[in-house]
RNA sequence: GGGCCCUUAGCUCAGUUGGUUAGAGCAUCGUGUUGAUAACGCGGGGGUCGGUGGUUCGAGUCCACUAGGGCCCA
């Protein structure tokens, strides 16, 4: 019997499943949309919309993508599917960055454990690019299972020969401006390999060498300006004595106090003071006496004299030199040295480096005799350039005492032999010499920053960057096309470029390494200077990578149709200030005198719960692909946009389990929409808004507050606050906790057509269609998932939600003053009702709420009583108790309040009490209100 | 070592121009309901705002220093 009352309440009713089962159920919803061609149907749809271009900085196709490729993608998805939803025309094309040495050494490696040795560059180029297309497929599928909604199929990619040949044409006009120089700059070589190493490729290990003291007399305008009478030397330290030929200056640091010393048998000598006593014993020094002390800076620009060569070796002043070992003058050699080298460039020193490729000194007129042709390849036994160097050095006596040593020291990966540091001539961009330095701080002045310290970071980058090295010694990536006769000299030309641009746009970059020059310059017109075709050789250097990436606004924004340049927005990692956006502003700058996007966002990094930085072996480190598999891609999303991007975003099981409630809560909210509004079409039942019961009316007012917020924390790309501080609180408070658990008594016992009923039903259709639009950019499966089902209650629909435009608030949902009574109703609850009504349930004298009542006195002069007076009909409803009575006691000063059990009998049907029940016959006795509703239904149902 | 940034309850976030007992959601504990039920309601406990020292009648909110952390350089 009973049951048969219960089959007389509208209970919801709805196929969406309580639970989401994301990882086994999204994956349908995806190829849903590719099945309708998703994208295709929006871009349709906005096609004379207003434009707004995100342009994608390529992520790089070397292996599976981890949580910050989801942080990145997905906030550009997030963006994007909400300029979608608002109507922008808005192309997302993704992008693939595949050149450089990552690839190169792993495909190097795996080349070499074949055994063969021999691989042609070609060859080389062609596993690289085979192994890059493996990652970028598998890439593209980890992001379309996130819910990436792009145009998959019109990707741009960085070995594309068009998007190649563009990147030499951009290259072409910085040889125009003549910007492009050449100038030597020392690299890691391998002497066996003849060939110049990247730091990935060294392997430090234990070396033994010969570290030598060496003395570099000072000229006596040095000595006067020193204060010391007789002569003197700098004492240097090094354990690279074949690099002395190439020793062009002394480095000293300016805050160290240095020490002259005397000695019987050395002559006077100048060290670091804190070295003193170490060099006194190291070196045998006699009768060590201090004559002088000094700063460092005393000996700024004065003389010293090479050890064996007649030149002059200038003491120069650098931060980097210590007291840690040494003397604390530090013998410089540009050409062999990174420190040098910056030294040398800072101090106008010739970056000087005379060995050949195989590591011998060459006859330049300054090396001495008995050295040219020695080779430096220090393997096993000390080299002979070692060891003519060592005999020079104690034969004139600049060498005061030796002794062998065992060091960590870089070794090459292949041959196993000590590298060395050797400059060559590299191609170089100068950043000062048309302007464009000053251009590019210019153009960021026009750039809005999110955050707005991002200007900052990049202005500080742009500021202090030396010219740009854009050679590097490698096989995969775009070739410098540059041409050199017999002895080495550089052709570049612009022209030339253009013209060997076009055939690349063609072939791609691989002809480069597959023709010869002749064959490559055939059918081109070369400059009058240029030697004939079969006298020049095309050169092996590849333009660096960041060159690649950085010209993607000019392959990709300038060449495609549906794009426009310069881009809305960017939005990387923090760290690509000093990466892609400033390669990106670099080459804009120079080439289009520009900024190649209007605003510039940054997020920072994923890391551990405590702050700390992920590593490999930490499980957060896990592919994107297992956090999928365990989450589903909808709580992986609402994870990120739960967070400020703008700092470090931790994670952890616990973090991510975290949001899954949240997420739990939101689509149970959904899905008790959803099912009450099983028996409600809106065509026919809506209550005009004008008519909707009062506590209706509050939650629109309520909804027209949360669409403004939230559109603009979307607008302001601040997810974290729309989810977390707008839409999370709304469902659990405004929705759950109050608007939902009050309707409940209504939507279910009154009759279907109940003008009541069908009031609440029009505002929760409302609020349906516009929450679920509101976190459709957010959990794009889930939305529209639900958004399905309140369509045809199943899985998938035609109109996806991500068709529908963004919601605008009805200006008729605005009800301040029906939403201020409203509340002010549910803060009495809150306030004076609560923790009575809590005390009963605890005394164990009520259970739900339903079984109480109140009593509230006070008087009608006191404005807060007369509202409850004014709403006492409506008051069971809104406090949720069976009986709620308002009696004015003119006398009273404050309002008080009765809580107690409810009086009369149970309504099996409603469980409200009553004071009499009304016999229906075939349902038994129920309440009033319920025998009305039952006589409705009964009539409905005839 | 340098540049930029971060530090509020167990977790993720709010805290307007400095001003009453620092808020929310989740988690936790207790409890009600069994007509949103692997769901929902009600209630409790839990931060003195990384630390120290200043400015001020008054500071989470301004200044200095310091500790820890992150990104990028060296």
């Amino acid at each position: 019997m009973a049951l048969d009352l219960k089959n007389t309440l509208n209970l919801p009713e709805t196929a969406f499943p309580m639970r989401g089962n994301l990882v086994e159920r999204e994956p349908a919803r995806i190829e849903h949309w590719e099945k309708l061609d998703l994208y295709g149907k929006i871009q349709a749809k906005n096609a004379a919309g207003p434009s707004f271009i995100l342009h994608d900085g390529p992520p790089f196709t070397n292996g599976d993508l981890h949580l910050g490729h989801a942080l990145n993608k997905t906030l550009k998805d997030t963006i994007l599917r909400f300029k979608w939803m608002q109507g922008y025309n808005a192309p997302y094309i993704p992008g693939w960055d595949s050149h450089g040495l990552p690839i190169e050494h792993k495909v190097s490696r795996e080349l070499q454990e074949t055994g063969r040795t021999d691989y042609t560059a070609i060859e080389v180029r062609e596993a690289c690019a085979k192994f890059a297309d493996k990652y970028r497929l598998s890439q593209r599928e980890q992001f379309k299972r996130l819910g990436v909604l792009a145009d998959w199929d019109n990707e741009y990619w960085t070995i594309h020969p068009e998007y190649e040949a563009t990147e030499l044409e951009t290259f072409a006009s910085f040889v125009e401006k003549n910007i492009v120089y050449r100038s030597k700059k020392p690299v890691y070589w391998s002497i066996p390999c003849a060939t110049a190493l990247a730091e990935a490729e060294i392997e430090y290990r234990d070396h033994k060498s010969v570290s030598i003291y060496v003395k570099l007399g000072l000229s006596a305008e040095a000595l006067k300006a020193l204060a010391l009478e007789e002569p003197a030397s700098v004492l240097i330290w090094t354990t690279t004595a074949w690099t002395l030929p190439a020793n062009m200056a002394v480095s000293v640091n300016p805050k160290i106090e240095y020490s002259a010393i005397k000695t019987s048998n050395q002559g006077t000598v100048i060290v670091a003071t804190a070295l003193r006593d170490a060099v006194i014993e190291a070196c045998n020094l006699e009768d060590p006496e201090t004559i002088n002390t000094f700063l460092g800076t005393a000996m700024e620009k004065l003389e010293a004299r090479h050890p064996f060569i007649d030149r002059p070796s200038p003491i120069l002043l650098a931060d980097y030199v210590t007291t840690e070992s040494g003397t604390g003058c530090v013998h410089t050699a540009p050409g062999h040295g990174q420190d040098d080298y910056i030294t040398g460039i800072n101090n106008g020193i010739e970056v000087y480096c005379p060995l050949d490729d195989n590591g011998n000194y060459v006859d330049d007129g300054q090396v001495p005799a008995e050295l040219v042709g020695l080779s430096v390849l220090d393997d096993g036994k000390i080299s002979e350039a070692n060891r003519g160097v060592l005999k020079i050095i104690a034969q004139n006596g600049s060498l005061i005492a030796k002794k062998t040593i065992t060091h960590s020291y870089p070794h090459c990966w292949r041959s196993k032999t000590p590298v060395i540091f050797r400059a060559m001539d590299q191609w170089f961009i100068a950043l000062d010499k048309g302007g464009d330095r000053k251009l590019a701080l210019d153009a960021l002045k026009d750039v809005t920053f999110i955050p707005a310290w991002g200007e900052k970071r990049i202005r500080a980058a742009v500021e202090s960057r030396p010219d740009w090295c854009i050679s590097r010694q490698r096989t995969w990536g775009v070739p410098i096309p540059a041409f050199y006769n017999e002895d080495g000299e550089a052709f570049i030309d612009a022209d030339v470029i253009r013209a060997i641009a076009k055939k690349v746009a063609v072939s791609g970059t691989n002809i480069w390494f597959e023709q010869t020059a002749a064959e490559l310059l055939e059918g081109i017109t070369l400059p009058e200077a240029w030697p004939t075709t079969d006298l020049l050789k095309s050169g092996t250097d590849t333009l660096d990578v960041w060159i690649d990436s950085g010209t993607s606004h000019r392959a990709v924004l300038q060449k495609r149709n549906n794009l426009s340049w310069p881009a809305d927005l960017y939005l990387e990692g923090s760290d690509q200030h000093r990466g892609w956006f400033q390669s990106s502003l670099w080459t804009s700058v120079i080439a289009d005198k520009a900024a190649p996007y209007k605003t510039l966002l940054t997020h920072g990094f994923v890391v551990k719960e405590d702050g700390t930085k992920l590593s490999k072996s930490d499980g957060a480190a896990r592919p994107l692909p297992e956090w999928i598999q365990s989450y589903g891609a909808d709580v992986v999303r609402l994870w990120i946009c739960s967070q400020d991007y703008r700092n470090d975003v931790p994670v952890s099981d616990k973090i991510v389990r975290n949001v899954s409630n949240s997420y739990r809560n939101l689509r149970n909210t959904l899905r008790f929409q959803i099912s009450n509004l099983f028996d409600f079409d809106a065509t026919t039942d809506a209550v005009p808004l004008a008519d909707l019961n009062a506590i209706d009316q509050w939650v629109l007012n309520e909804l027209a507050q949360l669409v403004r917020k939230v559109t603009e924390a979307y607008q302001a790309y601040e997810f974290h606050r729309a989810f977390k501080d707008i839409i999370d609180p709304f469902c659990a408070n405004v929705l759950s906790a109050t608007y939902h658990d009050i309707l409940k008594d209504r939507l279910y016992t009154c009759a279907p057509n109940d003008p009541l009923r069908r009031s609440s039903q029009t505002a929760i259709s409302i609020i349906f269609s516009v929450l679920t639009r509101l976190v459709a950019p957010l959990i794009p499966h889930t939305a529209d998932e639900a958004w399905s089902y309140a369509q045809n209650d199943s899985d998938f629909t035609d109109e996806p939600i991500a068709l529908s435009d963004w919601p605008n608030v009805d200006s008729a949902w605005d009800q301040p003053a029906v939403a201020a009574d409203i509340r002010a109703l549910r803060s009495f609850l809150s306030e004076k009702l609560n923790d009575s009504l809590e005390q009963l349930r605890q005394d164990k004298a009520i259970g739900q709420s339903l079984d109480a009542k109140a009593t509230i006195t006070g008087s009608l002069s006191d404005p807060e009583f007369a509202r409850l007076k004014r709403y006492e009909s409506d008051l069971p409803e809104l406090f949720i108790l069976s009986q709620v009575t308002v009696v004015e006691d003119v006398t009273a000063t404050d309002i008080s309040v009765v809580v107690a059990h409810a009086d009369g009998v149970r309504c099996p049907r409603s469980w409200r009490w009553v004071p009499v029940l009304v016999e229906t016959g075939t349902w038994g006795a129920v309440s009033p209100r319920c025998a009305e509703a039952l006589k409705q239904i009964s009539q409905t149902t005839k």
